[in-house]
DNA sequence: AAGTGGTCTAGACCACTAA
DNA sequence: TAGTGGTCTAGACCACTTT
């Protein structure tokens, strides 16, 4: 048999305990002088076996209150499910964004903090659009997605100069437009190519987000090109883990 | 400002390093015994930051060697291509899967181990096939996926039991039949409801797959449907995030 | 043999939460 | 005020890798 370190051996009693049900989503755990006791170990043992879980994504912690199981209620979101598409005139959906859509049809209130600026393009952003990360600019529309007021998403869409300029996508502040920004810009999308890279969130992501240890996100770039094949949307979604399911639908030709 | 920790301090010091450059993918760090000295700190305390990098998925570590900046190197992975939409009849990509083909289109080597067994579903798969978990039994495809002989992707399947029985699907070992294995046993899927899960592994998972700590997965669940809107099968992959992009095309209508 | 990370101990002081 | 987790120290011994 392999052998076991103690910090594996209690950080596997937990998660049993986890697993069986006999600690539920929820509830809490014994403390860290209680682990201390019971596995007649030291404390930086136990709190190295705890640092697992939470690393795992199982377990959370409140400086004062104690360590608690995890639980997850996730999001469906369809990014098959396009705004163009959406013709909902009436009711709670009435002039939402596919995404806000989703989550009202969902009963969860959506809503966003909407920043609009002009950078130079993020080497992935120049790479996908075809820009020169020196000489060319975009316009970016950075959005902070809440659904009933916790973050849940951060989605930055990035436009080449021209085709952002003189349309409402320059207009500051969360705007709605029926069919979407780009269609109201004459911008009609033909084809998308959606990447999903799965990965630990940067710090940054991690504060913006209020995620807590443990928590991967996917990385979802979505390039949308116009009917001559060019590309002239690429927009950059964070989702954490803990917070969504995706779902696609194929229909077999 | 927000006072920062020590362990913070070094661990975005040794960050920055990695973003500017200056530490590229696969090159080494400092030892723990170098940061000790250079932060003026205690061990404990270098190790904590390493530790955070680590969880991160910035860097990894092997006993002995020391502390490396990690790379990453993915592959493509499209889910919208199906099986039975394959045409291949030639060239080294025939009589390959979806997958495999995949792969040996970028140039690498596919291969797979196959343990095919009889059980009672798991919750998971008994909701999606409309089974029950005590009365049921369910025709079990486990298979370990190996790009150039690493572990690249868990992919296990399940089949009702009467959908299986008497068919290819019930052959041991690495079988791959024109058209996939649910064609050719009758079944034709007319419809895909996918559900994407991003979750840090279980410690089996981990070991199967030979994961460092701070590799987070995607959990792919794709249930397919036959003509009739009766579930006839699902898949559970199991894709490590430093080793897929995943990628969707659409076009629009 | 020397250097590296992996595990573990036993103490200290601090900040936050709850009763 | 008592209990909880968060940070930090200074030492010990071990296993693995390289020279």
């Amino acid at each position: 048999m392999a052998e076991q370190t103690l910090t594996a051996r209690i950080a596997d009693a937990i998660r049993r305990d986890i697993a069986s049900g006999a600690a539920p989503p929820g509830s809490t755990l014994p403390s860290e002088e209680g682990l201390v006791a019971q596995f007649k170990t030291s404390r930086g043992t136990v709190r190295r076996a705890l640092a697992v879980l939470v690393n795992e994504g199982l377990v959370g912690s409140r400086a004062g209150r104690g360590y608690y199981v995890r639980q997850f209620e996730r999001l469906d979101w369809r990014p098959g499910k396009f705004e163009h598409l959406l013709h909902r005139r009436d009711g709670p959906e009435a002039g939402a964004d596919a995404w806000a859509a989703e989550v009202l049809a969902q009963g969860r209130q959506p809503s966003q903090e909407v920043d609009v600026s002009t950078a130079r393009p993020p080497a992935a952003v120049a790479d996908r659009l075809k820009l020169d990360t020196e000489s060319d600019i975009v316009v970016v529309r950075k959005r902070l997605r809440y659904v009933d007021e916790v973050p849940y998403q951060i989605a930055d869409s990035y436009y080449p100069q021209d085709v952002a300029e003189g349309t409402a996508i320059m207009i500051p502040g969360d705007v709605t437009v029926p069919g979407g920004l780009m269609s109201a810009a004459g911008h009609r999308q033909s084809r998308y190519f959606d990447e999903i890279f799965v990965r630990m969130p940067s710090p940054e992501e991690a504060f913006r987000l209020d995620l807590t240890a443990g928590t991967p996100v996917a990385e979802y770039v979505r390039t949308g090109f116009n009917g001559a094949g060019r590309p002239v949307r690429v927009i950059i979604t964070i989702s954490p883990g803990d917070r969504y399911r995706i779902i696609m639908e194929f229909d077999a030709e």
